[in-house]
DNA sequence: CATAATGTTCGTACATTTGCGAATAATTAG
DNA sequence: CTAATTATTCGCAAATGTACGAACATTATG
């Protein structure tokens, strides 16, 4: 009854933004080239992923605001990288996140009954 | 030109599958409760959760489709805990993703242009 | 058996995401 | 200056995601 309103915390959020940001294979793909090649332009990238030029664009600004690459803009063209800072830190969350999902102790199946 | 129908590496659909799963706040805080207490009840979560039961079946099918979570179903209660292996699983694909973005020659900035 | 407790599923509404081609902007090349 | 190159933005359509309450199913309780 108390109506708390409730939210989550920033590092939950911060999280759900990292994992959206990774939640469409073609941006998982633009990533791995981005960390293969180090630095790619727009068009390299048109090139290897299939999807339209303009999709393209739309992924990018994805990663961008969620601050996983830069890109640095030289028309015609617009090169493009991973940010480092924070895709370490990207990884840093994820890897604290999923490391010891438990250590409590166990039932024989592994499982403890809560509250 | 040579029209080969490009699609996405297992890998890749694989991350962005777990990621996506992560991908709102309320479901990293399912997670949240479920890694610190092992395993809990829909309703334990329902108090937690600024979310109608409805919404939270929702995001814990979410969360079971992707494998990060079991539930055991016992009426008029259903228990859900990680899905431990997949968890892992989950984890380690994350930190191989993260890790070394880059292990090539830098310029001095830090930067290769590529093609 | 009737009622309560617990969750899921259904139906609906609304917002967001994804995708494409066309139009646009900005520079380079002829 | 004109045309070509490159990438973004716009406008649209389709699909998906999020959220809620109501209805339903299943078991426990009186």
């Amino acid at each position: 009854m108390s109506a708390e309103i409730k939210k989550f915390t920033e590092r939950q959020e911060e999280i759900a933004n990292f994992a959206n940001a990774l939640a469409h294979p073609v941006r998982v793909a633009i990533l791995d080239l981005l960390a293969s090649k180090a630095c790619c332009y727009h068009g390299d990238m048109a090139d290897e992923l299939p999807i339209a030029n303009s999709t393209l664009s739309q992924h990018l600004k994805v990663l961008k605001d969620a601050g996983l690459i830069q890109g640095e803009i030289s028309p015609p063209k617009t090169k493009y990288c991973i940010h480092r800072d924070n895709y370490k830190k990207a990884g840093e969350i994820f890897s604290f996140f999923f490391e010891n999902p438990l250590e409590t102790t166990f039932s024989e199946e592994g499982i403890i009954l809560c509250s």
